[in-house]
DNA sequence: TGCTACTAACCGACGAGTCAGTTATTAGCA
DNA sequence: TGCTAATAACTGACTCGTCGGTTAGTAGCA
């Protein structure tokens, strides 16, 4: 149940990995019980300390989900979706190298538990809902629309439309977490994200196909 | 802000309408600021009543939400599903009929909420989490399942996955719930349903038409 | 001896749920 | 048709546990 390491002085001076324990220690315990069920005295134990010292470096208790998003979308640059955006040509392999690379990023719990715990709090809190949008959506979303416009306007896809499509794409990837996550619905010997995404292209790639083609 | 008649009497014999009312006010104030944040009072009052008269037909804040889970999941009677896995051939028209059947209920905001507040709810309530997947998800995954396994065997779709596929199927949708409604990500003009109904069907048929088919 | 990192006891707000009491409504009776 | 008893419908002030956040004080380090 306890994360810090026994034998680890008690006091560290500069203690600039404690910010990041206490982190780790509340995404722990939102996944296993939620945000609000979670309370701050739990975090701290799990993380080794006070509830006291986790006011040292969070000033709330929704600045640490915030920290917690902030951590997770971090590392998603802007690089993947200006790249997204720039292509020309054929968009169905970029959709279906950025829908593998989804489906292997979402595959640790850990990971997949941030947009989950974003879903699930976002009605209460919508600075939370703003920052994962702000950060993760408002770049992904019109890369995605450019893309797929582009795919079009070439002739590489059928005419569809963007921004409808963007759903189409994406949908079953929410469809996916929600059902298992929340429903605890998988079929027998559960499913393998992989596997998913690539039924889901299977389809996606020949319903998107330009008319005649196999 | 008022539900309440002004000209009503204040107290009726055999109230039998109440606990209807109370369940408005509570939706109404769910979809404006989601369960928590939502006091048993504020319900009450928008009811026409105080507090404690909540407490007469309501044993607790959650039976209100369960009362209004079961009370938007009662008319979705088993009918609807045993027909859909009764089905013998193409399964793509009725898929596009279901299709089409949500995307209409799904246009009026109380109906688009209850699935929602499930959803923000479930992981502190796992009995509303269950409750609603006995009711809903118990019936309509295994029909979807058995149609399109139906579809493959018969020769009218590509041998697909069946229960992946549900997810390409079903996964636009609540993927548009939650891009609109949490994070208000809309085309320009919003989106109507129908429409995205209509382009994910497109592709989705395409998609799954036989090898060696327009 | 002074500072950093931390602790633990504490506070106050909040809100779900309770309950003793109040008021409208009806039934029974003359 | 008025009066009374009974009771259903309702009120609002209260309790009480919970939990986020605070703070006075302490332990280790230089």
């Amino acid at each position: 149940m306890d994360t810090a390491e026994p034998n680890t002085p008690k006091f560290r001076r500069r203690a600039e990995a404690r910010p990041d324990e206490v982190l780790d220690a509340a995404l722990d315990l939102f996944i296993e019980q939620g945000f609000a069920q979670t309370k701050v005295e739990q975090i701290a134990r799990k993380a080794g300390l006070s509830k006291g010292a986790v006011y040292l470096y969070f000033p709330s208790k929704m600045a640490i989900l915030e920290g917690l998003v902030a951590r997770a979308i971090g590392p998603i640059t802007g690089q993947v979706f200006s790249a997204l955006s720039a292509y020309k040509g054929d968009p169905r392999p970029i959709i279906g190298q950025f829908m593998r690379m989804m489906a292997k990023a979402m595959t640790d719990p850990k990971t997949r538990a941030v947009p989950l715990l974003v879903l699930h709090e976002a009605p209460g809190a919508p600075e939370i809902a703003a920052m994962f949008r702000r950060a993760v959506l408002d770049h992904s979303v019109p890369a995605l629309r450019a893309l797929i416009a582009q795919g079009v306007e070439g002739g590489h896809i059928r005419a569809v439309d963007p921004d409808l499509t963007i759903r189409t794409i994406m949908g079953p990837f929410l469809g996916h977490l929600l059902m298992s996550d929340l429903f605890g619905i998988e079929p027998e010997g559960g499913i393998a994200l992989d596997q998913l995404v690539e039924n889901h292209l299977s389809i996606l790639f020949a319903g998107l196909a330009p008319e005649g083609a196999s």
